[in-house]
Order: C-alpha cells, then sequence, then structure tokens
DNA sequence: CGAAGCGTAAACAGGT
DNA sequence: GACCTGTTTACGCTTC
C-alpha cells in the first residue's frame, strides 16, 4: 500500500523527459539529472583520479622505491599465497584440501576466461563442458605454476628488500615509512583480494566443487589472509587520516553509511550499491569483500562465519580484535565499527583497493589472451582488453560501494553483479534485458541479487515480461492480480519504488500483449497466470550449440551475466555445482529456484518442478486449485493458447507436476 | 535495410 | 468524475 502510493507520487517527478531517458540514466550511471545520488553519477563525475591513490600518496617515494615495494608486495602476495593453498591443504576445517586448492588456482584462469578472452564461438565449438572445464584447470594449473615460481623468485629478492626496508624505515621519518607501508599494504591487498576474488568467481561458477560447507572454509580464509596482521592497522589508519575528504565521497557516492540503517554492521551491506548476495556475488569478477560480508551478515545462515570474523578474530581492516565467538563479534563490531569518520574512510581505502585489484585483473587477464591465443585459438578479437583497464583506471575515484563491476567492465558503474552491461544502455530505451535474450537464469540473477535491487535504485535487466511472469511464478498459486504484480514490483525492486510509474503502464501493457499471460477471472476478481509454454515460445532459440547466442551473453554480458551463463550452460551439461542451490543465498535462492529452472531454458514450467529440492509453496492441493482456476476461462483462453491441453499439456497448467518436473530437470531439457 | 523484440507513451473502454 | 484495469496503437531504439 504505502509503497504503492510512494511510486505513484514519484511518478511525476524524476520523468521529465521520456522513460527513457531516466532509465538509461540510472542505470547508466546517471545523466545528471533524476534521481541523484546514485553512486554511478557521483563516481563517474567525480574525481577523474585513478586508482593512483595509492600511489598519490607515495608522492615522496622515488620510482626505484616504488618499484621496490612493488616488489616486495609481490613478494608478500605470494607469500601469503602460498600460506593460502597450505592453510586451505591442512585447514581442519576442509576435508577436501583438493578441492581447496584448486579453488585457488583454477580462478585465475577462469576469470580471465571470462573476460572476453575468447569468443563464445570458440567456446562453444572448441570445447566442450567437460573440455572447458579440463582446459580452464589446465590454465589455472599453469598460471598457477607461473604464479608461484614467480614468487619464489621473488620471494629471495624481497627478503632482501624487506630487511633493508625495515632498517631504512626505522631511520625514515615515520612519515614516509607509513606512505610506503600504505602503498605496500594496499597492493598487497588487492593482491590478494584478486585472488579472493578468482576464487570466489571460481566457485561461483561451479568450477570449484566446494560445499556449502566448505565453501565458507576458503571464503573466511581468504578474507583472512589478505589481512596483514602487521601492516593492515596502520594502512587503514594511515589512510584513513590523509585528511582526503572521504567521507563526502562517500556520501555521495550513495553509500548508506550515514544512515541509520547502517550501522558498522551493515557496511558489509552498502543498501545501494554493493550486490549482496554471497556466494556469486562477485559475478562481475569484482572482488568480494564488499560482498561476501554483506551475504553472512544478512544471513546468519552461517552464524559461523560472517566475513569480518575468521579465525577467532575480527577481520575489519586494522583490526585483529579477538573474539571468543560470533556474538561477541558483533558485538565488537557494532561498538568498534560502528559508522564513524574512520570506518568510512576505511571502506574507502578498501574501495580503491578493490578498484586496482579490477585493474591488476584486467592485465592478468590481457596476459591470458595472449597466451591463448598463441597457445589455442587464433586472436580472437583483436580488441585488446586493455581497454577496460585505461577505463578502469578510475572506476570509482571517490567511490564507495561500488557496486561490483566487472574487470571486465569497471566503467559501468552502478551495476549489479551478475548484470552485464548490457544492462547498462546508455542510451535508447531498447535496452537489453539479459533473461531473455540470453537465456541466462533470471532467478538466480535474482537469486544473488535480491538484496541489492530491493535496495539499489538500479533498473533490473530483466524484460518486464520476464519479471511479470517471475512473480507470477513466486507465488503458490501462480497467479496475481495486477495490483499484486505491482506489490512485487515495488518489493523486489527499489527502481520501481522510486522511479515514475510508467512500469505501470508497461506491465498492463506487457499482459496484455504477450500471449503467455493469461487473464483468469476469479473469485476476488481477475488474476494473471503465465501460460509457460507460450511464454518459452517467444523465448530466443536457445543457448545450446547456439553459438550466436553464446556470443551474445559472453559479448553482450559482463563478467557476471557471464558467470551466470556458464553456470547455466553448466548446468545443462550435468554440472550440478553450478546451479546448485547451496551456493546461493540460502533465502533468496529458495524463492526464485524455480525460475531459474525455466529460465535455463527449461522449456517447462519451472516451478512446481522440486517440489521437494525447491520451495515447498507449491504443494499439491495447490497446484490443483491453480489449475482450476486456469481452466475457467475457458473461452478466451482457447484462443489464445493454442491447445495446452492437446498433444502436451501446458507445462504450468496441466498434467502432474511431478511429470514436468522430471522433464524439466534434465540436464538436456530444453528445447529444441 | 528490414524484421523482431522491447520499452514507453497514450488513447480508449469498461468497471468500481 | 476519479481511479483502476485492460486493450490497443504508435513510435523509437537495439539487435540480428
Amino acid at each position: 500500500m504505502m509503497v504503492e502510493s510512494a511510486s505513484e507520487t514519484i511518478r511525476s517527478a524524476p520523468s521529465g523527459q521520456n522513460g527513457v531517458g531516466s532509465l538509461s540514466g540510472q542505470a547508466d550511471g546517471g545523466s545528471g539529472s533524476g534521481t541523484a545520488g546514485t553512486a554511478p553519477a557521483a563516481g563517474r563525475d567525480g574525481s577523474g583520479r585513478d586508482t593512483a591513490s595509492g600511489a598519490d600518496s607515495n608522492g615522496e617515494m622515488s620510482s626505484t622505491e616504488l618499484l621496490q615495494f612493488q616488489q616486495q608486495q609481490a613478494l608478500q602476495v605470494a607469500r601469503q599465497f602460498l600460506l593460502q593453498q597450505a592453510s586451505s591443504l591442512n585447514s581442519p576445517g576442509n576435508n577436501d584440501s583438493k578441492q581447496s586448492a584448486s579453488a585457488v588456482q583454477v580462478p585465475v584462469s577462469v576469470a580471465m576466461m571470462s573476460q572476453q578472452m575468447l569468443t563464445p564461438q570458440q567456446m562453444q565449438q572448441i570445447l566442450s563442458p567437460p573440455q572447458l572445464q579440463a582446459l580452464l584447470q589446465q590454465q589455472q594449473a599453469l598460471m598457477l605454476q607461473q604464479l608461484q615460481e614467480y614468487y619464489k623468485k621473488q620471494q629471495e629478492q624481497l627478503h632482501l628488500q624487506i630487511l633493508t626496508q625495515q632498517q631504512a624505515g626505522k631511520q625514515q621519518p615515520k612519515e614516509a615509512l607509513g606512505n610506503k607501508q600504505l602503498a605496500f599494504q594496499q597492493q598487497l591487498l588487492q593482491m590478494q583480494q584478486l585472488q579472493q576474488q578468482h576464487l570466489l568467481n571460481l566457485q561461483r561458477q561451479g568450477l570449484v566443487s566446494l560445499q556449502p560447507s566448505q565453501a565458507s572454509g576458503p571464503l573466511q580464509a581468504l578474507p583472512q589472509a589478505a589481512v596483514c596482521p602487521t601492516d593492515l592497522p596502520q594502512l587503514w589508519k594511515g589512510e584513513g587520516a590523509p585528511g582526503q575528504p572521504a567521507e563526502d565521497s562517500v556520501r555521495q557516492e550513495g553509500l548508506d553509511l550515514a544512515s541509520p540503517a547502517a550501522t558498522a554492521t551493515s557496511f558489509a551491506s552498502p543498501p545501494k550499491v554493493s550486490p549482496p548476495l554471497s556466494h556469486h556475488p562477485l559475478p562481475n569478477g569484482q572482488p568480494t569483500v564488499l560482498t561476501s560480508r554483506r551475504d553472512s551478515s544478512s544471513h546468519e545462515e552461517t552464524p559461523s562465519s560472517h566475513p569480518l570474523y575468521g579465525h577467532g578474530e575480527c577481520k575489519w581492516p586494522g583490526c585483529e580484535t579477538l573474539c571468543e565467538d560470533l556474538g561477541q563479534f558483533i558485538k565488537h563490531l557494532n561498538t568498534e565499527h560502528a559508522l564513524d569518520d574512520r570506518s568510512t574512510a576505511q571502506c574507502r581505502v578498501q574501495m580503491q583497493v578493490v578498484q586496482q585489484l579490477e585493474i591488476q585483473l584486467a592485465k592478468e587477464s590481457e596476459r591470458l589472451q595472449a597466451m591463448m591465443a598463441h597457445l589455442h585459438m587464433r586472436p580472437s578479437e583483436p580488441k585488446p582488453f586493455s581497454q577496460p583497464v585505461t577505463v578502469s583506471a578510475d572506476p570509482f575515484p571517490d567511490g564507495l560501494v561500488h557496486p561490483p563491476t566487472s574487470a571486465a567492465a569497471p566503467v559501468t558503474p552502478l551495476r549489479p553483479p551478475g548484470l552485464g552491461s548490457a544492462t547498462l544502455h546508455s542510451g535508447g530505451p531498447a535496452r537489453r534485458r539479459s533473461s531473455d535474450k540470453f537465456c541466462s537464469p533470471i532467478s538466480s540473477e535474482l537469486a544473488q541479487n535480491h538484496e541489492f535491487y530491493k535496495n539499489a535504485d538500479v533498473r533490473p535487466p530483466f524484460t518486464y515480461a520476464s519479471l511479470i511472469r517471475q512473480a507470477i511464478l513466486e507465488t503458490p498459486d501462480r497467479q496475481l492480480t495486477l495490483n499484486e504484480i505491482y506489490n512485487w514490483f515495488t518489493r523486489m525492486f527499489a527502481y520501481f519504488r522510486r522511479n515514475t510509474a510508467t512500469w505501470k503502464n508497461a506491465v498492463r501493457h506487457n499482459l496484455s500483449l504477450h500471449k503467455c499471460f493469461v487473464r483468469v477471472e476469479n473469485v476476488k476478481g481477475a488474476v494473471w497466470t503465465v501460460d509457460e509454454r507460450e511464454y518459452q515460445k517467444r523465448r530466443p532459440p536457445k543457448m545450446t550449440g547456439s553459438p550466436t547466442l553464446v556470443k551474445n551473453m559472453i559479448s553482450g554480458l559482463s563478467y557476471g551475466a557471464l558467470n551466470a551463463s556458464y553456470q547455466a550452460a553448466l548446468a545443462e551439461s550435468s554440472f550440478p555445482l553450478l546451479s546448485s542451490p547451496g551456493m546461493l543465498n540460502p533465502g533468496s535462492a529458495s524463492s526464485l529456484l524455480p525460475l531459474s529452472q525455466d529460465d535455463m531454458g527449461a522449456p517447462g514450467e519451472p516451478l512446481p518442478s522440486n517440489g521437494s529440492s525447491s520451495p515447498p509453496r507449491l504443494s499439491p492441493p495447490q497446484y490443483s486449485h491453480q489449475v482450476q482456476v486456469k481452466e475457467e476461462p475457458a473461452e478466451a483462453e482457447e484462443d489464445r493458447r493454442p491447445g495446452p491441453a492437446l498433444g502436451a499439456p501446458t507445462p504450468s497448467t496441466v498434467g502432474p507436476p511431478e511429470d514436468r518436473e522430471l522433464e524439466e530437470d534434465l540436464p538436456g531439457e530444453d528445447m529444441s
């Protein structure tokens, strides 16, 4: 109710021009007008400064010194990296040490590969899913090996340098040392986070078979490793102090740090931008730090693993406070890391770290591309990956909490994880919606970014049709009144709460326009249902085996979306892990699961499907009820729906759910 | 270049 | 008469 009215009031406000303009503006990062405060807008316009923040602070350092430090950092990273592996191998929590290890390896190549190194066609044609996986692992191994060698070499060097530096540092003025350390640590963090990112990416893609429980191991371990016990405190303190108006930028960015709701705990869950969801939050290859935090904080499901809590101590950058248990940790978090200037500044630093990591990732990706080109395929797209890098030079100059952007497209400011750049059409009204076009599972997409969309004023990258369908399918009865659909929109997407209500018109328009939406006269009025068959009809061919589609997916979507696509593709290839609910946010995953199926291309009705695995929402009774309802509108339906009852019953309406489910569940399911 | 899909705007009708 | 719901048409944009 309230929401509704709210949206209505807003309706007139923003869209001075046409809906298109405002929309694209939103998605694109703000064309200046309209809803102010979107992170992107601020981020872009803001400082043209780039990742150099670290470097900036190093202004005093000579280039040689800088180099040295970088080397040292690399070494450090290498150490941590190896340590990380070792720990994960030995970690009692990880029964599957092998997997953990691979987790570390794979990400490298995975992340890189996903970055448009390969043309979709190449991927598709050259590699079958299994092959792909194998290739990935090969790459990983290769990369890992190289990394390790490199690190080993540097280690010796580093040792020397560290020693000299330490000595020098004692003699040097504190300030200089501080700066050096700052830069050093920043890079260190970046490297480490890059690795985390890779790992997470891998996990999300399901290439690393970490089970939910296990997943927490690496995830937890990484953040820890990322924190250099001795140095970080200084780093953070140093950064916070430097007087940069971090706060300003932070607030401008739309980071809700200042909002009452945003307590220290919620820091991790910047309502506006950072994608909330956990395991897959980094579809874009974004460093996971922020996102992962959010996860666990919001989903106490894994009480034992708060992203900022691990190994009995607080993992807040620069803080190593020991906490006996999670409860204590939470208290500590709320008291010590509440919303204040310091935390804000630290947050900002973290953002910079992430930013630099992205650059690093891009570079590595570029390298991989070259490698791939040399080894396997012909240099697919001459389009060097470097561009993103350059651009990304200043992804979020001032910013805090930017939505995870893929290294591939760091430029795009406000993008929910998992959304490809496709989402951000800067121009015309006809933005590409990923779901339909690319078969990227809207459900999983939503599941992953549920919180994000809920809080961020970002337009979801789905077509109205998919959204409507989603709304309808999410309900037990598979039917909604128009008003309920409205409510779903406003409930699920901040965008539809705050933006013009033109979407309501669009919703109605879509309901009427698409045959897949069937109006049913009900006791309480009219409800809308989905005719899956029709819906599937209007969907694009299929992505399995369709090079072009795959191409679209990959080129059109960013890293995140790519992941989704990969997941879908792999899922089809019987890689259960990929789409495994375990990887998803428990809460949202369950509710959205149904969709993922259908969106994955399953022609049939998604929902009722796994009564067991998927949410219990669809109890037999309900289902039958729905069927009845649907039957009612006989007359109208005959027309619209060719013949549900004919050869094959309409998935969603007729026939025993169980059957459908089975069918749908089959990997090769879809389409023909 | 044209077709298709999508988003948006708007006119219109029927019902409450 | 205002508002909601639903249908339909038109236009612009993007992608293929």
